[in-house]
DNA sequence: TAGGTGTATATTGTCGACAATTTCCCGCCA
DNA sequence: TGGCGGGAAATTGTCGACAATATACACCTA
């Protein structure tokens, strides 16, 4: 359906680097979530001119990292409890699906290296104890991984394009990074297996459960946090 | 999370409007499906500069009508079996996911209106039997009620903003129209009773039938013309 | 003082022209 | 004759300036 996937394509134009960087300083929390965004600001900062700074501006509206007004102008997205919970409602049933449609179609190769993938990161997870950049990267890189195997180009570009971006911006600004560490890994081995074994049925169930308790997870950091 | 959604907002700027323009003539065949798009030429035809005209292909790779590579160009997509297997696919699960959470979140004011709508459409199509337009407005009618219903507004988003237009690309271009009409009458009927009974898991099984058997219809069309 | 109105300012949307890249075509060579 | 550069044409990406719209502020009125 296409060649190479958006999401790990280099960027070849200014538009493209510009939108990685404002991406970037959107999730780290650098540009406020909430704040509003001057196009003229933006392009001294980028030190470009507003004609590529809008075709960023239109992918970022895309992963819905901001919200544009014709006429008005564009801002941060602001972080709620509710967005977060419909974002995972979404996630839950989506990256389901992929775990389904992976046991279908992943190749034994692509599982193979998934697995390798696991023991690597287990591995250099246990020396970097805490550190929750490498578990967060780790993490996102089993789910890209399922999701490609799902080889629905359409789902792969809701989940890799449009929606991992927000999803980071939740963990990242809100501190999602809990003591679930090992735990993860180990439903990460469970999910593998189901698919090794196409056991599509099971790699589902297994994938929504896991996102589920990560949503639990942060649920629990929020309203204690709100108390 | 959003005061008006973007699919029912009418269009206010120039690059809106080119936008809904070429929206239509891709989807009703008039710009063919897999040719190459050139801006100046698209720029001319509609009578405005680049500049919209490149806000509106933006839009249109969006919605997955076209397909764009850096510094070469964009063209419409080509209509496949695979892609459209794709997209029911992910329909099926989305729409599902959509029922379920309209049970739970319609209100009653809603759930009637829907009711009415149906039976007004019902009526109307009695009068103008066969003629597939009017079935094609109710059935989307009815699925858009049903998506908004859902209050998850990256579900909506998905649904009326990404997928609708190219499952209308591909109903209008391979003449999907079939005998449904009556069936798809009661199917409709079954789904907003199990919406209104709150019962979600019920809502989710029937809309998944109900589009599943949609899809086979598809195939089945495909299949007896691939021969 | 509160509210509305009108102007001034700032921001977004659009335009036409230039720069960079790709594509196409022609000639050349094995 | 077939494949490989090289250059010309066309197309996309980027720029700076102008037009249209929205926001902010001061002023006037009740």
């Amino acid at each position: 359906m296409h060649q190479a996937h958006p999401a790990l394509r280099q960027p070849v134009t200014a538009a493209d680097r510009v939108l990685q960087e404002i991406q970037r300083a959107i999730v780290e929390g650098d540009i406020a979530a909430g704040s509003k965004i001057s196009e003229p600001e933006l392009a001294r900062r980028f030190d470009l001119s507003r004609a590529p700074l809008r075709e960023a501006l239109a992918r970022l509206e895309r992963c819905h990292l901001i919200e544009r007004i014709p006429n008005a102008g564009a801002r941060v997205v602001t972080l709620s409890t509710a967005g977060l919970l419909a974002l995972y409602q979404l996630r839950e049933n989506l990256e389901g699906l992929a775990c389904k449609l992976a046991a279908e179609h992943m190749t034994e190769a692509e599982i193979t290296e998934v697995r390798q993938l696991l023991d690597q990161h287990l591995s250099s997870q246990r020396v970097r104890e805490g550190e929750s950049y490498y578990q967060e990267a780790g993490d996102l890189d089993f789910h890209y991984r399922v999701i490609l195997g799902s080889k629905n180009s359409y789902l792969i570009n809701i989940l890799c394009d449009e929606l991992y971006y927000l999803v980071r911006m939740y963990r990242v600004q809100l501190g999602m990074n809990g003591p679930r560490v090992s735990r993860a890994f180990d439903e990460h081995k469970a999910i593998i297996n189901a698919i090794a074994n196409r056991d599509g049925e099971l790699a589902d169930l297994l994938m929504r459960r896991h996102i589920a308790a990560s949503r639990r997870n942060i649920e629990l950091q929020l309203q204690q946090m709100g108390s």
